[in-house]
DNA sequence: TTTAACTGTTTACCTGTGTAACAAAGTTGG
DNA sequence: CCAACTTTGTTACACAGGTAAACAGTTAAA
């Protein structure tokens, strides 16, 4: 280390280095997602699928034939921020934009095989990544996050 | 609603849309995330600080005289990004980069009086938002998810 | 003294997002 | 049937937040 550590001042107080941060949850938030995020990269290569794309392949998989429009809305997104993400997984024969006989506007979103193969595999890395960045902590914890996180994610219905 | 609301085709399976993105604890942290973020700006108004100089005002504070290379490392983000961010602060008179005797590459931030008046104030904003955004959720479950997160934060150290 | 390291800064770039406009297609009310 | 509205996918653009690389000035180490 090269300096001092912190070079608190002279009126260094006793609180043992609380910030009015830490006790904030939205902070504690996005630290947590940063390191997540950055993770989840590190842990999918150079060329391995962004999370965006792997959310939006996964719900094409588990919805077949969804629309772009409805795929952006599960996603909490604008429909104009999903045309790059389908493009990409177009241009990676990971799915295709199918026409609709009913409805000339829209099209299906259907998975190919290669898609289905290529998100098997990258869910059982996603898995890997967090099962390792997540290892000091008990199922009974990851549950219990995943229930808080949740409970946020209700706020969101009223707008 | 206009239309059918997901139209599912026929394989519908029964596990009650169940989706593998579900159980990841990245993307419900993400879709928190999101969600808490957008509340804060709509909470702090038109005009108000961003996250990221909240954080940082809040830091100056606790931390008088700190240096940005220190800042830049609590706050985990590369020193050039916190350039424009201490540059709009000290815009808005609310700290000031102050030349440090022994060592003439360092300027020390100071916050002013303003600064400390405008800190406290978005704080108590930020509260309320939190007070809000949250109140359903009672004060042992917001302990216990600022305890897991801060869980997860801890994995920052091992790069 | 030469070499290395650190600080703040600029510049260029990338990713993920939103907004606004648009044409094409569908829907609705008279 | 027709006019008015709505929806869909798409483009163009802007912006926030962030990284990476280079730089000059300064300090520390060999």
């Amino acid at each position: 280390m090269g300096r001092k550590a912190l070079q608190r001042s002279n009126d260094m107080d006793l609180s043992l280095d609380a910030s009015d941060l830490e006790d904030l949850i939205g902070y504690n938030l996005k630290r947590a997602y940063v390191i997540v995020q950055i993770d989840f990269r590190k842990a999918l290569g150079q060329d391995g699928m962004s999370a965006r794309v792997f959310s939006a392949l996964s719900l094409c998989i588990r919805y077949p034939n969804i629309t772009q429009s409805e795929l952006a809305r599960m996603m909490g997104i604008e429909r104009s921020g999903l045309v790059a993400i389908v493009d990409e997984l177009e241009a990676k024969k990971h799915l295709q934009r199918a026409p609709v006989p009913g409805d000339r506007r829209v099209q299906a979103l259907v998975p190919t095989e290669a898609g289905r193969a290529a998100y098997d595999a990258t869910l059982k890395a996603v898995r890997a990544h967090e099962d390792r960045l997540f290892e000091d902590m008990s199922a009974e914890e990851k549950e219990t996050l995943l229930a808080l996180l949740k409970k946020i994610r209700n706020r969101e219905e009223d707008a």
